[in-house]
DNA sequence: TAGATTGTTAATCGATTAACAATC
DNA sequence: TAGATTGTTAATCGATTAACAATC
């Protein structure tokens, strides 16, 4: 039997909530509600109650929720009760950044490669990392059986560096280049653009 | 008369257009279709052409849209046919790849500024910026008049620098920092975390 | 017990799509 | 003229909200 279908719009809104949750138990809180976590997050407790009970009964009537509990729950709902290792293509400004970002600890992901074709930049340290040969990406990646990858090239050869990732067997892409890339159907794109996110504010401004 | 009221999913789509056409500008082409441009975004045609007719009527029937007013057209309706100073809080390795950044260029936006707490880093340079003192920010902002400011500041101190950037008189925020923001209702607030792209995506996996 | 809050159903609201007359 | 594509309307689809019985 296969499972339920949870739309794409319920998937995302889990992230944020895992976040809100670690960010309480940092507070050293311990019970929640969907009325609290609803307004620190500016969504309606309803639709908080909605989404999680596409997964399961995770609370407690006339309680709330266990923060520790369902933190632990939608973590694994997302499948970052492990660590995936990544792979950063690009070491630029922006791939260096993300390379040596202090984030992904205690959230599911940690950087493991970064490739530039620059001669002069492989072989140089990028935080603890060797900047590695983009020539050997497919076969490095396939060694290591890396299923995530960021993006942080120039946009013209951002899409060749897709092509070589997927055939590579990397199924999740997140791309800070700002061009739209084309995929199999079955590998998931992402993508940060800060213009994108100005733009869309200047409109109200 | 009030103007109608345009739903922010409409908006915020604008943006992805807008770049989709500036990308088949750089290819020299001249014409598109909201049936091309569709199938480039992964978006429907119809959609497209609904989205548009919210704000005129930007296409000729039996040819499709000037790429190049389309384009002009959209700047206009985002209000980035002008230049948005911004400025970057934190002169960290976020902060600094931000503010180095090439791809604001001809897209309505330019840093202008960049500040930081720690006193090693107040004075040194930032690319072509030289650091600034978190202490003068309120005073600096309201000075050049700055609207727009992205935070990239440790997520413990993000919520006082929104604090202070509201009072400075910025209306629109790109927060770096993995945290919610509580701003004023007039104050726009848009969200990068790479960790909450990427584990939107390992739920598929 | 009284109060609080869940999980869920039904109603509402809003967004997307299909279809087509208008017209370039 | 024939073909193509827009702008728009109506139909469909999906997401959000309101309300409440269940129950801790």
């Amino acid at each position: 039997m296969a499972d339920k279908i949870i739309p794409d719009i319920v998937v995302g809104r889990l992230p944020i909530y895992l976040r809100a949750l670690q960010r309480m138990l940092a507070e050293n809180r311990h019970v929640t509600s969907s009325q609290e976590l609803g307004e620190r997050l500016g969504i309606s407790a309803a639709q908080i109650r909605k989404d999680l009970s596409q997964f399961g009964e995770f609370g407690k009537q006339g309680t709330g929720y266990s923060i520790d509990y369902l933190a632990e729950q939608i973590r694994h709902i997302l499948k970052v009760d492990q660590v995936w290792d990544i792979a950063v293509v690009g070491a630029g400004d922006i791939g260096s950044a993300v390379a040596r970002y202090q984030g992904f600890a205690n959230r599911g992901m940690q950087v493991k490669q970064i490739y530039d074709s620059d001669p002069a930049k492989v072989g140089t340290d990028v935080g603890s990392f060797k900047v590695k040969d983009i020539a050997d990406i497919e076969s490095e990646i396939k060694k290591d059986g890396i299923k995530v990858a960021m993006i942080a090239t120039p946009s013209d050869h951002a899409q060749e560096v897709a092509d070589q990732l997927v055939s590579a067997g990397v199924m999740a892409i997140l791309n800070y280049a700002p061009i739209n890339l084309n995929v199999p159907e079955n590998v998931r794109v992402q993508y940060i653009d800060p213009v994108i996110h100005l733009q869309r504010m200047t409109y109200y401004l």
